[in-house]
Parts: structure tokens; sequence; C-alpha cells
DNA sequence: TCTGAAAATGGACCTTT
DNA sequence: AAAGGTCCATTTTCAGA
């Protein structure tokens, strides 16, 4: 399951375009189209390629507003953080969710319409959960990048 | 450029899964496969589907730890905010950058190899920044929940 | 690596509302 | 006009030699 050269840059490729077609990629990379074929097949197979998605636009369906919220909580107990994670994770305007060393215990990605939707969403998500200590809204004017890209020839 | 439901459904079906073949999306939400294809033809050229990518695992590239850092800015002079938001963009190591109102200006999501990595990063981009006031980096001990994905249905 | 079969894409054309 | 469906050529994928 290691990675060679090859690999790396078929990765590359395709977490940057997933629709370049595996002859173009054999260009680029030098590789006949079949094996080409092979090591995606692989790479998919042994998971290193999770998934392939098309990444779709917030602001065009209307999610216009993206915010980070860091959460404390009260009580670390497991089974109290394992419920709270459950709601975070259930949650579909909850995009990203990490739970985090530090003054915090979780840091949320949310996607939300509005601010009011962001308010009841609190409400859904913090007020009622009963362990949260407190938590700090940090409201984005400017998605700078945003993607999922992992650094593969540095 | 406004959006039905087919299109809704499609986006949704694409966004988990964008490997799925144009006719089997079609039998899901009830559309020839030539519709289908149109459709989504039309949504890539509006930039309703930014891009199709494929999601590698960082942990199986050698990239195990994600760390979330809060920065705030010295002075908000347009032109030193300008140049910091294009050293943070072109770091591959900033997977994701958010400029914020609030406490802080900038959040980003970093994937590093390990903590010397990052521990490196930082000088490269906060200490010898000279408009960094302060930072805090919050450590992910477990990434809960990583995606794109932007709710259509609900 | 090459070849070829099966599948998927995407355009042309006609029909419906 | 705008959008769907059917049909068909082209391209792509992907397995076996």
């Amino acid at each position: 399951m290691s990675l060679d050269s090859f690999d790396r840059a078929l990765l590359d490729a395709v977490q940057r375009d997933a629709t370049t077609a595996q002859h173009a990629l054999g260009e680029q990379v030098n590789l006949s189209s079949a094996a080409v074929n092979r090591r995606l097949k692989k790479l998919t197979a042994d998971g290193v390629i999770r998934k392939t998605v098309a990444l779709v636009d917030p602001a065009s369906v209307g999610y216009s507003l993206t915010v980070i919220t860091e959460v404390q909580v009260e009580n670390e107990r497991l089974d109290l953080l394992d419920a709270m994670k459950r709601t975070f994770m259930a949650c579909p305007q909850v995009q990203q969710c990490y739970y985090v060393a530090g003054e915090y215990d979780f840091v949320l990605i949310m996607q939300v319409k509005h601010m009011e939707q962001y308010t009841e969403l609190t409400r859904a998500l913090f007020f009622e959960s009963n362990n949260v200590k407190r938590f700090n809204t940090l409201v984005s004017m400017s998605n700078l990048k945003v993607g999922l890209e992992v650094p593969l020839l540095a």
C-alpha cells in the first residue's frame, strides 16, 4: 500500500479535477491509460481515494453564509461527548466537525442560509444540549480558500 | 438560473458520489439520461457545480495532523491584509482559509505531516509576517465530519 | 502494452407543453 | 421557446491476452 511518484502525480491530478479522462492523465504522468486505470482502481479500493464528488457552490443554492463555531463543553464524560458528536454530525448544516484539544472542544464549520437560520440552529445544537458551557461564533466575511486538497508534490 | 427540484435532486446525488452513471441518476430522479446530461452540463456551465474532484485521504499520504489556527492581525490596512491573504492561500498546507469577523481575523484549516511541520509553518506564516498580533492553535484529535456538502433537501 | 468489447457520454432530431 | 424523450455516433473504461 505504498505510493510511488506515479500514484502521487495521479492523486494530485484527480483531486484537482476528477473529470479528466484516463488517457489524458496517462499523457501527463507518462503512463498508458490501462496503467492509469489499474492504479486509480487500486487507490480507490485501498481507500486512498475516499470518494469522488461534485463540489456545489453554496451561494448558488441559497446557502450564502459560512459560520465557524467553537464549542466548549461543561462535562467531558464520554457518553455525553458522544451524544454531542452525534448531534453535530447529524446536522446537515454542519459541514465539518473537529474534536480539538485546547480551550474549546469542538470546532464546527456551518453552512446556513442566513443569520436567522444560524440563530435557530444554536438553540437546537447548543442551548438545548445541557452540556455546552459556552460557544464562540466567527462569521466568515470571505471564504478565501475552500477545498479538501492535500499537498502531494510538496 | 433558477433550480427546480430535479436540479436539486441531481446536485444532492452528485455531491455525494459523482461516479454514478447518468442513466442511473435518471432512474433515481425520473428523467432520461439525456435530460440528466443536459442538466448537469448546464449546472457546471453556470458554476453551480464548481468542480468535480477526488477526495484523498490525508492520512494515507502522510498528512495525519489537522490543525485549526485563528489569527489576529496587528494592522487592518488593506494592502497588509491582502498580502497576508495571498501568503495563506499560496501555502499548500493551508487547506481552507476564512476571513472572519470577531475577535480573530482569519481562521485556517491546515493539513500537516506532524507537529514539527506545523511549528515550521507558524514561523513562515505568522512570525515572519510582521502583521500578526497573535494566533491560537487548535489541534484536532478527531476529524469527526469532513466534507463540503451543502444541504439540498432540507 | 496492446486490443477489443461493453458501457457511458453527449449530440441530433423530433415531440410535447 | 423550453425542456423531455429516443436514437445513434463517439468516447471512455476496463479486462484479457
